[in-house]
DNA sequence: AATAGATTTGTAATCATTACATAAATGAAA
DNA sequence: TTTCATTTATGTAATGATTACAAATCTATT
């Protein structure tokens, strides 16, 4: 896509053929994927990509500001190319981790500041766990089969 | 301290002198220890302890909600016996972390909630990244310094 | 004291990330 | 187009935090 090559360039991030890969998987796959799930992704259409390189690629991009790296995975890094501010969920059930937006979180603008006291401000990040709405409906489900099983 | 005891045990913990010198040790340091500082500072005192007791029993912590982990270190997790709403800013340049309370960010409250749209909320995150007071008045007298030598 | 259960300990394994050295690609001169 | 310098990519080895596991120790109860 010739916009991503400018993209990148706009940002001082020269347009390998990797650089773009990475950087479009990122643009059209929003589900804040590991470094395992990208690579796995990439290597169909990349075989010979590196993890290596993918650490690399990920580390420029976020120093330069064009994705963002989630905390909120204990165990694996995750990340993002939308840029934008706002919030994530994950679900300690289904592990998904999901944007909240504006629409759904009114309030969200107003933690993104620029300063705090005298703290000058780089990056923010709201994050949430807890269960999806998918996992909730199935876990009240699954405890009132099992109070009609008691009955 | 008795009243340890019983706030480990009100949250169904056996009070061990271990898991005492540790629930201790968060209430009374306030600086979002890692597990090594932990290891380090408690060996003092317990130098029998054993850092695989050391991580167990703050996981036991965490799952018993006595003790909050923090993912804002990407490095290293940092724990925190303040279990009460507030937010966290760590220091990119002298890497330590503050905490942040209603007084200096009014609208901390607003984003601690108990459900967004059809999502059950366990867990609340709100983190900063940039640089605290000190550094950044450090930065600021170095850039001046800088621009007085070129004259 | 004997017993059972819970807790602690030390060591070994795991696994994500990083370091490093080499290979390939790029792009500007010549 | 060759040449050469610089950037980027790759593969392997090292690092380092965390976890698994089995044995030792502690605690409470009989
Ligand atoms: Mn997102
Ligand atoms: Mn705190
Ligand atoms: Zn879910
Ligand atoms: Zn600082």
């Amino acid at each position: 896509m010739k916009d991503i090559r400018a993209y990148l360039s706009e940002h001082g991030i020269r347009p390998s053929v990797q650089r773009i890969s990475i950087m479009e998987y990122l643009l059209t796959h929003k589900t804040h994927p590991t470094v395992d799930e990208m690579f796995i992704a990439l290597s169909d259409s990349m075989p010979t990509l590196s993890k290596t390189t993918l650490y690399n690629t990920l580390k420029l991009f976020v120093d330069r500001q064009v994705v963002l790296m989630l905390g909120l995975d204990e165990k694996n890094a995750r990340f993002d190319g939308d840029v934008s501010p706002h919030a994530h969920f994950k679900c300690s059930c289904c592990g998904r981790v999901e944007d909240i937006f504006e629409d759904e979180l009114p309030e969200l603008n107003l933690v993104f500041k620029n300063n705090i006291g005298r703290r000058f401000i780089m990056q923010t990040e709201l994050s949430y766990t807890g269960y999806c709405s998918d996992c909730y409906d199935k876990r009240i489900q699954s405890i009132d089969n099992s109070i009609t099983n008691t009955i």
